[in-house]
DNA sequence: CATCTTCATCGTAATATTGCAATATACTTA
DNA sequence: TAAGTATATTGCAATATTACGATGAAGATG
C-alpha cells in the first residue's frame, strides 16, 4: 500500500498527472517561470533564484528533468538548463482542451 | 525538514503549484475527465468508475475539493459533484501565456 | 423503525516527498 | 597538479501521500 496504483489508469492520465505533479511544488514552478523569464537557457543562477539549499535545488532540478518538463546539457563547467518546449504545449493543449469544452456546455447543473 | 516551505515562494507559484498538485495523481485527472465526459454533474457513480476503494476515491475527491478543482453539493442521499471552471479556466491561462511567450522567443539555445 | 445506500472519517501501514549536511564528481584555472 | 567552482549523489530525518478496512453519519426505502 501507499504507492500510486498507476497501472490501473490510462496512460493518457498518468502522463499528465506526470507532468501536473511535477508543478506540483512551489519551488518547480518558480524554477519553470525563472527560465522563462530569462531569454536564453541559464548556466548556473538557479540556486541563487531560490530560497532552498543546492542539493535541494539539484533534486527538484532532476524532478523536473524526469517529468520532461526541463532540459540539460552540460556547458563546460556549469549546466545549462532549459524548458522542454513540447511538454509545456501539451498542458496548454490539454487544458485548453478543457477549457473549450466546458465553454460549450455552460454547466447545466450545480 | 519534509514539510514544503510553502512561505518562501510568491502567491502565484504557491496558487499555481496547489491547482497542479491536485492534478498529479491519476485517479484525479481520470475524475476530472469523467466530469467533463458526463454532461451534468454526477451525484454517485464516480466510485464506479475508478480502480480504487471507495474510502480512497472519497479521500481525492476531498483533495480536488480542497484545491478549488471541483464542487460538491448535497443532492439528497447521495452527493452532486461538478467541475469548478474557474480554477480550471486559471491553469488554461496559465498555460496558453507559458505557451505564447515560448512561440515569441523560439528558443535561442540548447 | 429497521435496513439499505451513499458518502465521509478514522486508524493504520506502506511508500513517497521534502530538505539539508556531508561528500563526491567533474570541469577550470592558476 | 592543486585549488576552486558548479552540480550531483548519498544518507538521513521530518513530513506527506496513497490506499484500504472498519466504522460512522444521514437520507431513502421497505
Amino acid at each position: 500500500m501507499g504507492a500510486t496504483k498507476t497501472e490501473h489508469f490510462t496512460d493518457k492520465h498518468n502522463s499528465i498527472a506526470i507532468l501536473a505533479k511535477a508543478l506540483g511544488h512551489p519551488a518547480r514552478v518558480a524554477i519553470i517561470e525563472f527560465l522563462m523569464k530569462v531569454d536564453t537557457c541559464i548556466c548556473g543562477d538557479i540556486v541563487n533564484e531560490l530560497p532552498l539549499a543546492q542539493p535541494t535545488v539539484s533534486q527538484h532540478l532532476k524532478e523536473l528533468k524526469n517529468a520532461g518538463l526541463i532540459k540539460g546539457s552540460v556547458e563546460g563547467n556549469s549546466i545549462c538548463y532549459c524548458i522542454d518546449e513540447k511538454s509545456l504545449h501539451k498542458l496548454q493543449g490539454y487544458f485548453a482542451n478543457i477549457s473549450n469544452k466546458l465553454e460549450k456546455k455552460k454547466s447545466n447543473c450545480c
